[in-house]
DNA sequence: ATCACATTGTGAATTTATTCACAACTATAT
DNA sequence: ATATAGTTGTGAATAAATTCACAATGTGAT
């Protein structure tokens, strides 16, 4: 079987988003234009994504809501849950447990780390936060499979090396820094300097 | 002359990143394949990069460091300068506003916005905060051309539409939903839901 | 001077992503 | 039953991004 793109797992996330609004405002059918147009996409673009992930709508109604979200679900959720660690607990990292805390019933972030005394043993919106020295027994009592990481640039490969140590097969680097990975990794950079500094260019060129 | 893709763009912020910091070192020339491996590239990728912005080096010595991260800068900078609104002071702003403060002279961001009552007026890292209402009023006066936004989803469209409405041409959208803006105005969402979600998916998939 | 060699610059090939365009379909109206 | 209209599913076309591959280049060694 071939590999679903990682753009549309991307587009997957983001329907999925829409679809859930809709779900509770009642709505059943949905068109492809409809949903492309509420997740800023092209309704071909839409109906090739679902192919790809083997879902099947009918000509007259479009895609049903709810099949079409647990369809979803069934491709992006891991049954038996997913655990997260999240390293640097600033406001990034805050600002990631917040929104995350409760939202995803099958993908928590179970353990945060910092280095600051401050924060170590205490329970940071609904999550209790450890020690860095501690992240690789932690992670392996905990059996957490993702890595985030918030630190500042400074320290991030480090933590990115345990991390791969303890077997994490996927990290999201907020860090402003280039990171490496070995193969077989998935590491996602996200840098903030970089989306902002691309704007800025494409506010310079439209002026 | 043809537009520089915003892949290009992208890769431009990160050269210029890793060539900073090899100027602190005291580098001064790099070959292509250095800079690729600095930046998680290839070769053949940094050479295209480059020509594409018009930058040459020598076949012996590789890119000279000072000259291409000047010509770098003259591709992303305004040499005026550029001013940033951001609207949403919660953790994610802050993060944002703090890791920005005083890092880069050409563009900086010169008000935050929110309606908690608490944060207005204040200075916070070294930027001045105002209520929301205000929005058009500063953008105009202080003539701002890129606009943040780290609100609740709930809000972002309005913010948006203000932003849209007052001239700014690029926004950066970190709330958690989909935003419309008319043609020609660059709008980049970073879901970070979205990112999280998609290296679970890998993760699950490398299990 | 000349040579040897690792690198650049780039046309061409390849790969990946998106869009087009239309046959096949299905719920509804007649 | 049959026609209709607006949709899906998808092969083919196109566009965009990346990589290949190699002639041209320029530097240091001899």
């Amino acid at each position: 079987m071939i590999p679903i793109p990682e753009k549309t797992i991307e587009r997957m996330s983001r329907y999925r988003r829409v679809l859930n609004n809709l779900l509770e405002e009642g709505r059943k059918h949905i068109y492809s234009h409809e949903l492309a147009s509420l997740s800023s996409g092209t309704p071909a673009q839409v109906r090739r994504d679902l192919m790809i992930i083997g879902h099947s709508g009918s000509p007259r109604n479009g895609y049903e809501i709810k099949l079409l979200r647990n369809d979803i679900n069934e491709l992006m959720d891991d049954p038996e849950g997913q655990k997260i660690a999240l390293t640097g607990i600033g406001y990034l990292g805050r600002a990631i447990m917040n929104y995350f805390m409760g939202r995803r019933p099958k993908l928590t972030i179970a353990a945060a780390f910092d280095i600051d005394p401050e924060k170590i043993n205490r329970v940071i919106s609904g999550c209790r936060c450890y020690h860095t020295d501690q992240l690789e027994e932690i992670i392996r009592k905990e059996n957490i499979t993702i890595g985030i990481i918030t630190t500042p640039a400074a320290g991030a490969q480090k933590i990115v090396d345990t991390y791969v140590k303890t077997g994490i097969k996927a990290i999201v680097n907020w860090a402003p820094t280039i990171l490496h990975v070995p193969e077989g990794v998935f590491l996602e950079t996200r840098d903030i300097t970089m989306s902002i500094e691309k704007a800025a260019f494409f506010a310079k060129t439209n002026k």
